[in-house]
DNA sequence: CGGGACATCACCCGATTGGGGAAGTGACTG
DNA sequence: CAGTCACTTCCCCAATCGGGTGATGTCCCG
């Protein structure tokens, strides 16, 4: 707190150049941060942390080129000591709770305050974790317990654009009978009437995306 | 061009608080433009421009409590001379059609740069329409010849949500076979395979929400 | 007044879906 | 090694969906 600290030095990564304009010039207004590099996809967002190796990086999840949950995966694997929040809008709670698991120290929705966004960069910087309650108990929520397979999501996929059982099966190289199979299943864990209310339900949770 | 030439006035609508930080900072750096308002919501917009009549509005679609295509409606039904600028994420082609027939007189994604956010402001301030020609095109391609009615756009949002023609037919109060009968001509208009398919072309370019 | 678009309903029939239960494989784990 | 989990396949059968075709009434526009 002494004004001789460095300032914490901080990365933004969105698509969105407005918006990084926005958290550019929050930032720029404290004298204990400054803004040190952008990004506009993962790919960047690795580049600029390998070069200016940021205290705390602000991270959009929903970006063209790479994603924001494998840039966070890409630089926690070089930098296991990196310290990234991820600032994204609503999205589902499943992108949350990968975040959080490939090892993002805070999580920030687009429509939070300023106060909000300086409070989680400082807590982040001195180590500490800061999700809201918000988004904390939704992931308690879903999530955890039926979460669909890796299997059942490409069989998603496919139902979302509109492939029947039998297409889905010949593309998979598998029977309809399994094809079917994970359909049960899906619908089951989702609590979904029928195919077409697991896709929009898996879509709202963010497990599949358009 | 004049140094004495009063300033454009701008009020920008959004949900994003750091996303009208952004816009913010852009517009305060133009000599020649001044924010003279902020909103949150459709309905903060109507009351701000009320108050305010500033020469051209930033508005988003998509947000709680009134979206900006009501807004917009609303603000031209009473000042038909508002210049309306639409600052939107991608959101589907029909939204775009909806906000230009509605009055908008420029349409941008928050995708795009300063420069074009800024050639915009000037272009609408001056009387101008500006769309980007990527937008133009997507709306000439779809939506003018099949859009869906509005009872189709009714019987999709149920479908959505996992309803059997069977349910929605009697929450409809009309019969199984008119239900079938508009899910047909649904999935013609969009070229969809199934109703899921439909739900999600649908979702894609912004005929229904979630 | 003659379209044309919209909403409504009907019938037929094959294709697809969804619910039930059962079970074999491989891989990983306590 | 026994247990769990993901993935796979199979059977039966009722319910639902989707395609084809046609018809009625209404309302609005030229």
């Amino acid at each position: 707190m002494s004004d001789t600290a460095p300032p914490i030095r901080i990365l933004t990564v969105d698509d969105h150049p407005m918006l990084r304009e926005g958290v550019a010039s929050v930032i720029e207004a404290q004298p204990d941060m400054v803004l040190i590099g952008e990004a506009a996809n993962g790919r960047e967002a690795i580049e600029s942390f390998r070069q200016h190796r940021p205290d705390v990086t602000l991270m959009d999840l929903q970006m063209p080129d790479m994603n924001g949950i494998d840039a966070i995966n890409a630089i926690r694997g070089e930098f296991p000591d990196a310290r990234i929040v991820v600032l994204t809008t609503y999205k589902g709670d499943v992108q949350a709770l990968r975040a959080l698991k490939a090892g993002a120290m805070g999580y920030l929705l687009k429509s939070m305050l300023r106060k909000e966004l300086l409070e989680t960069i400082r807590a982040v910087h001195a180590g500490r974790r800061r999700v809201p309650p918000e988004i904390a108990t939704e992931i308690a929520e879903h999530a955890a317990d039926d979460a669909l397979t890796e299997r059942e999501i490409v069989v998603l996929k496919r139902v979302a654009v509109g492939s029947a059982n039998k297409q889905i099966a010949a593309t998979l190289g598998i029977s309809e009978e399994t094809v079917k199979a994970h359909m049960k299943s899906i619908m089951a864990k989702l609590s979904a009437n029928d195919r077409t209310h697991a896709v929009t339900i898996a879509l709202n949770r963010g497990i599949i995306e358009m």
